[in-house]
DNA sequence: CGGATGTCAGTCGGACTGATATAA
DNA sequence: CTTATATCAGTCTGACTGACATCC
């Protein structure tokens, strides 16, 4: 390993800690994993998305995102409608309902953050900003690798 | 908002779009995400592990645990052998194919990483060690306040 | 005996593949 | 006609609950 490289071993065992704690889902309402996923991704997006768009991001495929939809859709919380200018697509979005459990989950993960961020120091607290910006950078970067 | 505290908000965001990055799973062998969290739970505690210990990290029943470390065991990735000091219980241990595959797992996403990290610039690259020490702390808190 | 550990049996939801209807 | 979008049908894996055997 170079002498002034990062070491990402160390990075890569940071951050698969940190989700192990992160990630833990308090089940709400009962929605899956997916249907939970559907709904952070139109909230991320904040525009109608066809279900094949969906495809691309949620790990699933066309079928399972269509019976997926119909139940978040029975349930409440996406709406759908036929897209105007193609015949063949639907548009997807959120009810209100639907927006309401996406902030609902963040706040939980924003609460249970801030539990943790009262523990550390000022000066780790301090740092803390620089990090978030850092953790932005590499997502995006990553983001723009997967096209 | 506090002037001086850190933006939580920001934070949670950037972990979530990070993951979504990150979790990526590359299918390794027919593996299901809770086929690889046992054998990664094992790597990291790094000793023999009961049914029911495991329970405790993995999100699953017992019931689900003994028919998925059956099929591990099937398929030649952990070792099953009774306690000597208590007749009810199972010892859990990978075998070496079984540690292979968390290695394995842990390359890829340092691969990843990589890419991602080459794509800074040297300041950021040069503050990445102070991120992941302070990474490693959050979860190390966090660790500590789910006792 | 009561509590802990693990397994068995039956059920169910969620995802896949393959085939199909409809519109671009 | 070919391609894209969505859905339907059938199957299978993986998880749950509840009942049970075994050992502390």
């Amino acid at each position: 390993m170079a002498a002034n490289s990062p070491d990402l071993d160390a990075l890569a065992d940071a951050i698969e800690g940190f989700n192990v704690y992160f990630i833990r889902l308090s089940a709400v309402r009962r929605l899956s994993f997916s249907a939970l996923s559907v709904l952070h991704t139109l909230s991320r997006v904040g525009r109608p998305m066809r279900l094949t768009e969906l495809t691309a991001t949620e790990q699933l495929k066309q079928p399972a995102l269509t019976s997926l939809v119909a139940k978040l859709e029975r349930d409440g919380l996406v709406a759908r409608r036929p897209d105007p200018g193609d015949g063949r697509a639907v548009l997807l979005s959120l009810t209100p309902e639907g927006e309401q459990v996406v902030r609902s989950r963040r706040a939980d993960r924003v609460a249970r953050l801030a539990r943790v961020v009262d523990r550390l120091d000022d000066e780790e607290r301090a740092a803390l900003d620089d990090h978030t910006r850092l953790l932005t950078r590499l997502s995006e970067i990553a983001a723009a690798l997967d096209d």
